[in-house]
RNA sequence: GGUGGGAUGGCUGAGUGGACGAAAGCGGCGGUCUUGAAAACCGUUGUGGCGCAAGUCACCGUGGGUUCGAAUCCUACUCCCACCGCCA
């Protein structure tokens, strides 16, 4: 979230970005709460001064032995003043809270600005578009023709664009993992971790899926002897590795951390059905290798550079074509500061699908989540930047993979380092 | 699922109604000593809010409650540990 006091003394500003987003939040109100709220507490907390003072002559007086049942009536009145006061000044403050939580993150400068997709940035461009003397099929096309993705019997067991990878297909999903874990790990530098699939809703608010974005979100373990419960799946594995830390407080040579995790992701997609679903282009569930770092505020953009930079390596591996683009001011994600997408090229569609969202938090997560780190011994804790970026997601890189390598007589060439996850296989079909 | 025990500052851990934002130890930081380091000794060291400031308030897992006053008493919940049961 977006701190506080910082809107307070720049509201014109936020008011600004509110509208660049085209999005609303109650700015005015939190306004009006928040001066309503510090007013109120000023004023509380000279009574319970008060009080406190008050207190310690009654403990004088006892140890005295001395009569003190006439102050302490005087106290009863002014202790349920106090109850009611401080009861009112919670109230304004969660109310605050709430609205803090709907306001998106700040743009930073260099995000243009925008009204649409169109408005993105291009910022480069990799490899050659592929040429070539037969027409070429789309993935689903191909996926069914050599067996390895199943998408009626997905469709029976759990509902429309849920999946079944088969036999190479799984297997080719399995490869995938390894080979971008094992890329990350050995040349980028990341621990592996493996998180719960689930979250609860603290976790789900500090990285700032919830309260805004609950209806995208599969929600489980909740029926009627179990009102309370509130896990959800999650939708990337951003959630639960980011708020690995929340509450602690850091020492500066920990950091920069740097974690990569394979989960599924769960999405509902809802309200997009219809819109660029046919095939693997947008499933209810994914794999997708994450990376996430923890950065000192100093070091961020220039670590969210060599994020990008270890994103991309995973499409030059397998020799994918694709483009980085910089999200313009309204197609920045609600928690982002600065954002790269990288899209990779599918053939046969001739068309760009976003594989890795690139993402510099700044302190919006930790902020909301409250990891902070020291910047040195005894000196004041401060939040820490939170980074994020596929490396990569899967489903839309089996597109590509499928497209581009695809052969007149429908089978498949793999490229030179999935042949060694597939056991030595040099094509599909 | 059952029974029992826990949750206190960066860490360990004392504290069962007022002198407690909290003993002690460890760790950190500064210093004395030393060619330098270690040891020893001395000092210092939680977080957040409001306020221009002086200052003040809050925080001992979380939420309620009792009380003039709660880390301490009551209550509900969450999580952790141990044992039993069940189970991949």
């Amino acid at each position: 979230m977006v701190d506080l006091k910082f809107i307070r003394e720049n509201t014109d500003a936020v008011r600004k970005v509110l509208a660049d987003r085209q999005t609303d939040a109650a700015l005015d109100e939190l306004i009006d709460l928040d001066t309503q709220w510090r007013e109120n507490l000023t004023h509380t907390q000279t009574l319970q001064a008060h009080q406190n003072q008050v207190s310690q002559q009654i403990a004088q007086l006892k140890k005295e032995k001395q009569d003190a049942s006439e102050t302490i009536a005087e106290m009863r009145k002014l202790s349920q003043d106090i109850k009611e006061r401080t009861a009112e000044a919670n109230k304004l403050k969660s109310d605050i809270d709430a609205i803090l939580l709907t306001i998106p993150n700040m743009p930073e400068e260099s995000t243009p600005y925008g009204t649409s997709e169109d408005d993105n940035t291009e910022i480069k461009t990799w490899g050659e578009k592929p040429s070539c003397d037969f027409d070429l099929k789309p993935h689903w096309e191909i996926a069914e023709q050599l067996d390895i993705v199943d998408f009626q019997r997905g469709a029976k067991v759990a509902g429309s664009n849920f999946v079944l990878f088969k036999g190479l297909g799984a297997k080719l999903e399995r490869a995938l993992i390894q080979f971008m874990l094992d890329l990350h790990t050995t040349e980028h530098g990341y621990t592996e971790v493996s998180p719960p699939f689930v979250a609860n809703r603290p976790t789900m608010t500090g990285t700032g899926q919830l309260p805004k974005f609950e209806s995208d979100m599969y929600r489980c373990d909740r029926h009627e002897e179990n009102p309370d419960s509130d896990l959800f799946l999650i939708p990337t594995a951003e959630v639960p590795v980011t708020n690995l830390f929340a509450g602690e407080i850091l020492s500066v040579d920990e950091l920069p951390i740097y974690y990569t995790a394979y989960t599924p992701c769960f999405r509902r997609e809802a309200g997009a059905y219809g819109k660029d679903t046919r095939g693997l282009q947008r499933i209810h569930q994914f794999d997708k290798v994450e990376m996430v770092k923890f950065t000192t505020p100093e070091t961020s953009y220039a670590e969210h550079e060599s994020l990008l930079k270890n994103a991309e390596t995973v499409l030059q591996a397998l020799g994918l074509v694709y483009r980085v683009v910089q999200h313009c001011t309204v197609e920045l994600s609600f928690a982002a500061a600065k954002c790269y997408d990288i899209e990779v090229w599918a053939p046969a569609r001739e068309r760009y699908l976003e594989v890795s969202s690139c993402s510099n938090f700044e302190a919006f997560q930790a902020r909301r989540a409250n990891i902070r780190y020291r910047p040195e011994a005894g000196a004041k804790p401060e939040f820490v930047h939170t980074l994020n970026a596929s490396g990569t997601a899967l489903p839309r890189v089996v597109i590509a993979l499928l497209e581009t390598y695809q052969n007149a007589d429908g089978t498949v060439r793999l490229p030179a380092v999935l042949q060694p996850y597939m056991g030595g296989l040099k094509q599909i079909g």
